[in-house]
RNA sequence: GGGCCUAUAGCUCAGAUGGUUAGAGCGCGCGCCUGAUAAGCGCGAGGUCGAUGGUUCGAUUCCACCUAGGCCCA
């Protein structure tokens, strides 16, 4: 019998499995989106609507991606897919950087000894074929992410298209005067023979000799110059001695180079016997110097460094003056409070050297080797020549003290040698001239930053940054397509010159620079304007990479039919202040007065459990590919969704192994509302609904209303955390609990059955549009589930509004206190568990004591009150003081619970214990409810 | 060294214009159920709110400094 009566209960049937297996079912989802052409489906519906435009900073194209990239592209597809959902038209077109010095490094390394000899067509075409392999592997990485957008029509930098953008970009700067060839030290790397981006440079520790030096304090009289200022005419203490400026560096190779030395204008600086000499030094170092080069002996006097400026000194080992000069950069943090300068091969140099006129002087090679300017050192390399150079300070008697330090130092990001500073001829972008920099600064506070810190933090480095230097000495790159005289030496400008150059590269790529000649740019019979030669070269350095990325927004968003410019939302990691929204901005503005951007979002970076970045050599590294494998990209996606991007987040097993809980959660709240809905008829029964199911309806209401304020404020993990806590705490512990009984025992067509089940439809379609941005493989699953569905999609669906007609908040706040009366019970309830007293609570009766106020909510709900605390029986009366041996609670102040065995039999059918049970002679083991339903 | 940022239970996150025992979910522990079952339910234990000073009647919340960590720069 027990088995037939079962026959008769409404239980939940549904394919939907509880294991998601999603490893093997993502794979599948995702043939289904490409086949079926889902995101361009999405896109025609849209087409008419309102923009939202996410412009998609390119990756670089090398390598495999890594746990950063998914956080990227996966927070990029939650916001695209929402917008989207919610109606706008936001085509989300991916892009590569392709161009480059690590792709360029790569191929020279496959060619091993070829390099050299290989010719640079040969060269570049390897390097593109290199590009077109990894945005190949990196396309469907990404795409395994779950990531919609035009795969199918990427952006490339090495397009012929991009690269004439590129080019057409260039001469609008160098239209607008902003382009410049100047010598300026820059960081060179004599390894890989070229100069380095400030983000092409990394900081390493590094051994290098720390030196103190001497330098003579003479006399100009001796040799006869003009009058200038003397030091003993300010300083009559010493008079008739040998006084020497000391100071410190840690590139003695610099000395040769050596034009100047530094004072702080507001540092003093003494003079101290040491021996029979003199030295000076800055005041506030005296007591380090002490001990660091017994400079024990009697101060003499006091001098402001301002007083010092134009006082000459004479280098320790080069028949030069070098003149005392001031600087703010001048620090008591180390050294001797004067500084060496040397303006070919240092930044705060090189200001100074302009400042005072110096010449910009590093008489070093582009291998770092010394060249015939340096005299006796030619041919010799930089750090090989400080050995030298201190045996030379010795003999002199110019060196007080020889160290090695270890401190931390510039090294190439690729082949990561020590890189030096050294003044070369190169390509500038002025951030002085148009006031560009002005201009940017404007610009940087009509966007909006998200975090709000973003905007100091790129409004400090605009503020403070250097011109751009946009030249390269590289083969793999877009050229700076200029024109130079050989007669004069001056550059072809002329707009008819530039703009015909940048079709030939938008028609042919940007290879025709290096197979054509100087001349066949120019028009036929061309002669200089200022000098009439007819002799030309070609400018043959390349563009800094940041340039091609940065002039996107005008390859992109100007040129792709589908977008439009500005763009709404720049997406990147916090680094990217640096690199890409400001190349995008200075690009922007610079040619077309504002910023490409209207919200910049930033992301931080992934670190490991601990908080500490990843590495290979901790072994801490998680990659995307393993966690795909193990968990699916689906847990990825939920890992990026409950993380707070804006500071680093973390991965660990730990996290993923929560995540993987949280998700199992959602999806089994999914499909208990799926088994209970698979003899839904889909009427309309909103009518019918019971209080509680109200109550449903609203927390439902709110759930959305939060959700969707959570999206637009980009605040994902809220979203991740607002569902699995309606799965958890609204649904699977009350309500869908509360409903078994309901959906189970009642008739399955009956208005209370149904009305459940037109809730759990509604939560049901509800919660899937929601969590789509997020877990889109699920949401697609379980969409595939819904019957009377309309959409083939749930991305074709559109974004669940919170229905206003449901909300209701008097009534959440009424059941927030039923919903704590009920906790009350349960604490007793379980008090009786576990002395074996009950064990289902089906199996007890509860008496409730309450307070005046507790007691007349409850009254309203007396027939439904066993139902809500899932008991067989519940009864609630007036406080009525204090009693022995009762539950007494502590959250309401009054309230007591008595728990008894319920009274009857159980009832075979439905479970709860009556003494109807037993009453029918033809049905024995049913209570009168189940009689009345089955009879 | 400079700019910007972060630090609340094992994990992911809330929170307070400064004011009673700092919240949630997960995990953990102890049970119940076996009609969501590689599920479901209940109860419970976990936090000197990074450290130290200061302002204040009162600070985890404001200020300073420090420590740890991160990005960018030198």
């Amino acid at each position: 019998m027990p088995k037939e009566v079962k026959d008769t209960l409404n239980l939940p049937q549904t394919g939907f499995p509880m294991k998601a297996n999603l490893t093997q079912k993502e794979p599948e989802m995702l043939k289904f989106w490409e086949e079926n052409k889902i995101y361009e489906k999405l896109q025609n519906k849209n087409s008419g609507s309102k923009h939202y435009i996410l412009h998609d900073g390119p990756p670089y194209a090398n390598g495999h991606i890594h746990i950063g990239h998914a956080l990227n592209k996966i927070l990029k597809d939650i916001i695209v897919k929402f917008k989207s959902m919610q109606g706008f038209y936001s085509p989300y077109v991916p892009g590569w950087d392709c161009h480059g010095l690590p792709i360029e490094l790569q191929v020279d390394k496959n060619l091993g000894e070829k390099k050299d000899r290989v010719d640079i067509l040969e060269k570049r075409k390897l390097c593109k074929e290199y590009a077109e392999k990894f945005v190949d592997i990196q396309r469907e990485e990404f795409k395994r992410l779950g990531v919609m957008g035009d795969w199918a029509e990427p952006y490339l930098t090495m397009s012929y298209g991009y690269e004439g953008t590129i080019v057409r970009e260039f001469s609008e700067f160098v239209k607008k005067g902003y382009v410049y060839k100047g010598k300026k030290p820059v960081h060179w790397c004599p390894s890989c023979v070229t100069a380095l981006a400030e983000a092409e440079v990394e900081y390493a520790d590094k051994e290098s000799p720390s030196v103190f030096v001497k330098f003579e304090v003479k006399s100009e009289a001796a040799s006869g110059g003009s009058p200038r200022r003397e030091l003993k005419d300010i300083l009559p203490e010493i008079a008739g001695k040998k006084v020497f400026f000391i100071i410190w560096t840690t590139t003695p190779w610099t000395l040769p180079a050596n034009l100047a030395l530094a004072f702080h204008p507001d540092f003093i600086y003494v003079a101290v016997e040491h021996r029979d000499e003199i030295y000076i030094v800055a005041e506030g170092r005296l007591d380090a110097l002490k001990e660091r080069i017994d400079l024990n002996g009697k101060v003499l006097s006091k001098i402001s460094g301002k007083d010092i400026e134009g006082v000459n000194a004479e280098h320790p080992f080069i028949q030069r003056k070098s003149r005392a000069v001031l600087g703010e950069f001048v620090s008591l943090e180390e050294g001797t409070g004067i500084v060496h300068i040397a303006p070919g091969h240092g930044e705060d140099d090189y200001g100074i050297g302009l400042k005072y006129g110096l010449d910009i002087y590093a008489p070093v090679d582009d291998k770092g080797k010394f060249t015939k300017q340096a005299g006796e050192l030619e041919g010799e390399f930089v750090f090989k020549a400080n050995a030298v150079i201190i045996e030379t300070l010795k003999n002199k008697n110019a060196l007080i003290k020889e160290e090695k330090i270890t401190h931390s130092y510039p090294h190439c990001w690729r082949c990561k040698k020590p890189v030096i500073f050294r003044a070369t001829e190169q390509w500038f972008i002025s951030v002085e001239h148009n006031n560009l920099r002005g201009k940017c600064l404007e610009e940087i506070d009509r966007v909006n930053w998200i975090p709000t810190w973003g905007r100091d933090r790129i409004y400090n480095m605009v503020s403070s940054r250097p011109d751009w230097c946009i030249s390269r000495q590289r083969a793999w790159g877009v050229p700076i397509t200029l024109i130079r005289c050989e007669g004069c030496g001056e550059f072809v400008k002329k707009d008819s010159v530039l703009d015909a150059i940048t079709k030939h590269i938008e028609e042919n790529g940007a290879d025709i620079w290096f197979m054509k000649k100087a001349e066949d740019f120019l028009p036929s019979g061309y002669k200089c304007e200022k000098c009439s030669s007819a002799s030309f070269s070609k400018e043959m350095d390349i563009l800094d990479v940041w340039f091609d990325s940065g002039v996107s927004h005008a390859a992109v968003m100007k040129k792709n039919p589908k977008l439009s410019w500005p763009a709404d939302i720049y997406l990147e990691g916090s680094d990217q202040h640096r690199g890409w929204f400001q190349s995008s901005l200075l690009a922007s503005v610079g040619t077309k007065g504002t910023s490409p951007y209207k919200t910049v979002l930033t992301h931080g970076f992934v670190m490991d459990g601990s908080g500490k970045k990843m590495s290979k050599s901790l072994g801490n590294v998680v990659a995307p590919q393993e966690v795909i494998k193990a968990n699916g990209a689906e847990i990825l996606r939920l890992w990026v969704s409950a993380e707070d991007y804006r500071d680093d987040v973390r991965i660990s097993k730990e996290i993923i192994d929560r995540l993987t809980e949280a998700y199992r959660k959602i999806r089994n709240t999914a499909r208990f509302l799926l088994g209970n809905l698979s003899d839904f008829d889909g009427k309309d029964y909103s009518n019918d609904l019971l209080e509680i199911d109200r109550w449903a309806m609203a927390r439902l209401q709110t759930l959305t209303a939060k959700i969707t304020s959570a999206y637009e404020r980009f605040d994902f993990h809220e979203v991740y955390h607002l569902l699995h806590n309606f799965c958890v705490v609204d649904m699977s512990s009350f309500y869908l609990d509360i409903l078994k009984d309901r959906l189970y025992t009642f008739k399955s067509d009956s208005k209370e059955r149904r009305a459940a089940q037109w809730v759990l439809n509604r939560i049901l379609l509800t919660m899937t549009g929601l969590m789509a941005p997020v877990i889109s493989f699920t949401a697609e699953e379980i969409w595939r589930f819904i019957a009377g569905k309309k959409e083939e999609s749930v991305f074709l669906s559109p974004f669940p509004k919170a229905d206003e007609k449901y909300l209701d908040p008097a009534l959440e706040d009424k059941w927030a206190k039923l919903i704590a009366i009920r906790n009350e019970i349960n604490k007793a309830l379980e008090i009786k568990r576990q002395n074996k007293f009950i064990g289902n609570s089906l199996e007890a009766k509860v008496i409730l004591y309450l307070p005046e106020k507790a007691f007349n909510l409850l009254n309203e709900y007396k027939e439904f009150l066993p139902a809500l605390f899932i008991v067989s029986s519940a009864e609630a009366r007036q406080a009525a003081g204090k009693m022995d041996g009762v539950y007494e609670s502590e959250e309401i102040k009054g309230m007591s619970v008595i728990v008894e065995r319920a009274s009857g039999k159980k009832c075979e059918r439905c479970w709860n214990w009556s003494t109807s049970v037993g009453t029918y002679s033809n049905a024995a083991e049913l209570c009168h409810r189940c009689y009345n339903v089955i009879k």
